[in-house]
DNA sequence: CCTACCGATCGGTAGG
DNA sequence: CCTACCGATCGGTAGG
């Protein structure tokens, strides 16, 4: 139960932190800030984070692994290249919006990452291009998609997404689950693809064995 | 001649600036880094600029400003919605490329901003984000476009043209005309149009008198 | 987990 | 007498 405690308060710094970073900037930010947010001093931060920098690679890093997971889950799937893009897509942009405020600070702040926290989150970023650029290429080559550059194509995606975060308002006009199929949608039409048009609840599995 | 001089030290400082702060972040760079990199002293900075503050915003409002005129130019001319759309999005590509720097260190620290300089810099956003609806609606009208969601559809395409300040290189594979044409392709096909297949040179100029 | 405090740094400005 | 600068230093605040 001591671990339980320990990662709740954990937590609920990240959770302070996160939120005063978007607001009002990494270094526009205190570590004093902090812990006053939380009722606290400062060095009781430092019995959970090493360093401010600590602080703010585990907000993001953790961040961009749900990115990768979100599309490699989906792409992973059985079926048409169409259908995996889609829900992948929409798996991202759930990453993006919920998380909102987790992905303005690393993109914002990605100069405070220390060396190797950087470089670990730019491998994970590779590794999501690539996925998308494989599912690009598999849907083009089933005929599926028509793309002119599929390399160019997956970072277009990839940044329509992304970029949802500095425009989203959770209070606006539309709720995240209809964002994420329109941005899903709109990048369907930008492959060159569309969803089928017969999408009937009761297709047949695709795994099922004889 | 004074005048030409004084403006060549104001553009020097601001083209140093704008190289360190992309590449040490804002807070990362001294105005003696500055200083150090031109061969002056940090004083010599405050006779060009009031603050550290509105070296950055030199460096970012007449950034966003050559934005919207680049989808505005495109816009106002006459001819078909999808023709103009493509050449609003090379434009705009342009902006973003060739002043990846400035477009980068404003996304980064816009929260450096002062409260009215953060303020004129949104307007001219949602000035541009409304020309590019605009054009949208134009083209969706016309039938040219098959559009789901108009503001959607146009946060999607200017988000997907920004983002290319995270990943385009300048020394990569592709020149930045390329690179822009590709994107606006995309755009077209997001928007579910394309250009017309006869792209004739000699097609007959659309404001001639009788 | 807090009080108390340091070593270092920075933006901005004085006098000349 | 002014504009354009430099050497030196100050008040205030940061991370740790």
């Amino acid at each position: 139960m001591r671990e339980e405690i320990t990662a709740y308060k954990r937590e609920r710094v990240l959770e302070e932190a996160v939120k005063l970073f978007y607001q009002r900037g990494f270094s526009g930010t205190t570590l004093d800030d902090i812990a006053g947010a939380l009722g606290v001093t400062k060095p009781f931060i430092y019995t959970h984070f090493r360093s401010k920098v600590e602080l703010l690679e585990a907000i993001c890093r953790p961040t961009i692994e749900m990115s990768l997971d979100a599309i490699t889950d989906a792409a992973r799937q059985s079926g048409l290249a169409s259908r995996r893009l889609f829900d992948g897509i929409v798996n991202f942009s759930q990453v993006v919006l919920q998380r909102q405020a987790n992905i303005a600070v690393y993109f914002r702040e990605e100069k405070h990452l220390s060396e190797p926290g950087l470089a670990e989150i730019n491998a994970l970023r590779k590794r999501f291009d690539r996925v998308l650029s494989d599912l690009l290429e598999e849907g083009s080559a089933a005929g599926e998609f028509q793309i002119v550059d599929v390399r160019v194509a997956a970072l277009a995606i990839g940044g329509m997404v992304s970029w949802a975060y500095t425009w989203y308002q959770p209070d606006g006009r539309l709720p995240i689950e209809e964002v994420g199929k329109k941005l899903a949608h709109f990048a369907l039409q930008l492959a060159g693809g569309h969803l089928p048009v017969s999408e009937a609840p009761g297709a047949p599995p695709a795994t099922t064995p004889p």
